[in-house]
DNA sequence: CATCGATGTTGAG
DNA sequence: TCAACCTCGATGG
């Protein structure tokens, strides 16, 4: 599951890819057929994200929420520009991956299947891209291909003529729960715990429940808010990372990083902790946050070599300091990193460094 | 090929 | 506290 940066990059590639285009909404899987049928051939005006929760507007005034919960996933595929990383309208930085995923976990992403596996076409050349869990990706190119994508074909064992055989849009492979289709691009969603037509009160409604998010909120008013929350209650602060009321976007991967990060104890209550480490804790979830969104992966190690760092992007296993490391020496004391269930999720920290 | 597990949330008991 | 939701890569045979 993607944690927050992976939603930030989907509504990104939302924004770069249908902004002001006239969408043909469908559920090919049949089970959101009444929704879309109230945005289908709407214009959609915008994305944005706030936590793990995605809001796409559309022209009559609707907007289609989405959490993509443990599986969820997006493919986008067609000819547009790649740019998950702003909210510009295109992207040119190549890059990256699209993969989305994030992190970890994902490998796969590591392992440059995606998508990515290069550095993107820049050019919007094509492709496609998997956003959302972990997964593979599914390599298809749509739509004419732009030079550089018929050169790769040339290049591969494919021949032209799968190049002219593939139509766009392709056709929906597994259960898409909605497609978005515009002229150039189209967008498939699967697996999502949350998908839904909503009003712009109803929005604003499932927004209020939410804790700040640092790509949401300023700086200032997000530390506070954070800071209100934390310091008068006596849950444990391993807990109230994972609480989206209390602050958005943070899942089980970077709860445990995080709280490495801050050399702090996990069992620790909420009213306990100094209020300068509450601020650092928000201070640090921006810095990792932004750079999940850049990097396209929840890199939560600093100060690495070159090349450890090149490492650490390659494989998920060298990336974090405790997360799904039980039993492995702490990277920094050498003591068993522990793991215990919290609320139903695994949390992985170092007793000695955390205690 | 069968089973497990996962970056998450909800709702029943 | 736990099953359910729902998908698919990883794992084991």
């Amino acid at each position: 599951m993607p944690e927050g940066h992976s939603v930030h990059r989907i509504a990104n590639q939302f924004q770069a890819s249908f902004l002001g285009q006239r969408v043909e909404v469908s559920s090919p899987q049949g089970r959101f057929a009444e929704g879309a049928k109230r945005i289908d051939g709407a214009v959609l005006v915008g994305a944005k994200a706030v936590g793990k929760q995605m809001f796409v507007e559309f022209d009559n005034g609707l907007y289609l929420h989405v959490h993509l919960g443990l599986y969820g996933s997006w493919d986008f595929a067609g000819d547009f520009s790649l740019d998950p990383t702003t909210k510009s309208a295109n992207g040119r930085m190549g890059q990256t991956n699209q993969r989305g995923t994030d992190p970890d976990t994902d490998d796969d992403q590591a392992g440059g299947a995606d998508g990515d596996s290069g550095p993107v076409d820049s050019a919007g050349e094509d492709s496609w891209k998997s956003i959302g869990a972990p997964r593979k990706a599914r390599m298809m190119r749509v739509g004419k291909p732009l030079s550089a994508a018929r050169l790769r074909m040339a290049e591969s064992e494919k021949r032209e003529d799968d190049i002219d055989t593939e139509a766009f849009p392709p056709d929906p492979v597994g259960a898409v729960r909605v497609r978005l289709l515009a002229p150039d691009v189209v967008a498939d969603l699967r697996g999502p715990t949350k998908c839904e037509v909503l009003d712009a009160s109803e929005v604003d409604a499932v927004i209020a429940k939410l804790g700040p998010d640092p790509l949401v909120d300023s700086p200032k008013k997000g530390s506070d808010r954070f800071f209100e929350r934390v310091h008068k209650t006596k849950t444990k602060i391993g807990l109230l990372l994972m609480d989206q009321s209390v602050v958005s976007g943070i899942g089980n991967v970077y709860r445990a990083e995080m709280l490495f990060r801050a050399r702090l104890n996990p069992h620790t209550p909420g009213n306990e902790v100094p209020e300068e480490t509450v601020r650092a804790l928000w201070r640090d979830w921006t810095k990792l946050l932004k750079s999940g969104v850049e990097l396209g992966q929840m890199m939560t190690m600093d100060r690495l070599s070159k090349k450890a760092y090149a490492q650490a992007l390659r494989s998920r296993d060298d990336r974090h300091w405790v997360y799904h490391r039980e039993g492995l020496p702490c990277r920094v004391c050498g003591t068993n990193i522990l793991m215990e269930e919290a609320a139903g999720r695994k949390l992985y920290w170092c007793p000695v460094c955390q205690a």
